[in-house]
DNA sequence: GCAAACTCGTTTGTATACGAATGATACGCC
DNA sequence: GGCGTATCATTCGTATACAAACGAGTTTGC
């Protein structure tokens, strides 16, 4: 259950473009959208973050790799990717090993299991991003992924 | 500086059109849309969370409210809104009273301070949103702000 | 070669976020 | 009126998130 569910509706008065209005302000519209994205994640998993999954999809995607480099390509400073991958190591789901020709780094894999895993749950998250996506219809959907992209892009 | 800015540019195969793609998720994409977005604020606020900020910018809307109440409005949970609230009131932002007739309820309300405040940043936040939707031109942001609202809402 | 600058991982501190459990209070229904 | 249920705030536990500071290791500049 999210809380998101449970807001008020909204009404929309559309005279006065110049003022403040929460509802229209950007941040607060993403933080909506992504509580509902979570809730409908944890619907469809259950034991695994949406972080969590980021990691290890990437991980099957590339392969082997420093923790740090990992946290980049899933947009994770370096203390946040540390503790993710903490906690999936503790599952058995990654490997750690030490790099041989840079002792600073930490090269994180996939286990068998963690293998095992996230092809099981690839095809789930495709449908988890139709269900979020579902309010709109395909055209809006292409649209809105675009200009989401651009967004996210800067 | 935001980790999200690090990332490298990502290419589109936009063949086999079934495939799962990471950067096609939208989940991922609105962490970093929102990633974007919490940069972007902190720039130019500094000294107060989008949650704080939303927090009072509904108070002044609103005026008094009880704090959970003020939780659903702003779609925070009560354990959330408590450590925003507590937060708020540390600074002496917002005032807490009990209410008179529900003994189980905390009144929360904008200190003078708090007002002051908010007014003074009310047309920040306007100037937040268009930075923020600056990757997009107008037709975009109009149509982004409703397909994004469509989501959020469910 | 070697000192300065940078990178990698870690730790600490703060701030969301939410589930679940709890105590106090209020309300509904009979 | 009184009991079961619901609501309000709180607390605990877990998981992102990021800034800042740190030690150990590596690369660059000269």
């Amino acid at each position: 259950m999210n809380v998101a569910d449970k807001l008020p509706p909204v009404h929309d008065d559309l005279e006065a473009g110049g003022e403040y209005r929460l509802h229209e302000q950007v941040g607060f519209v993403l933080r909506k959208a992504n509580q509902r994205h979570l809730s409908i994640f944890a619907a469809h998993v259950g034991d695994l973050t949406p972080p969590q999954f980021a990691a290890l999809a990437r991980l099957h995607e590339v392969g082997e790799t420093s923790q740090n480099q990992l946290g980049q390509l899933i947009a994770m400073d370096a203390a946040t990717i540390k503790g993710v991958i903490d906690r999936l190591k503790k599952r058995g789901l990654v490997t750690l090993k030490p790099h041989t020709l840079d002792r600073r780094r930490l090269v994180v894999g996939l286990s068998e299991e963690g293998r095992v895993l996230v092809e099981r749950l690839l095809p789930v998250a495709m449908r988890i991003t139709a269900e979020t996506l579902k309010p709109l219809n395909a055209r809006e959907a292409e649209i809105f992924l675009k200009l989401l992209g651009k967004i996210a892009d800067g």
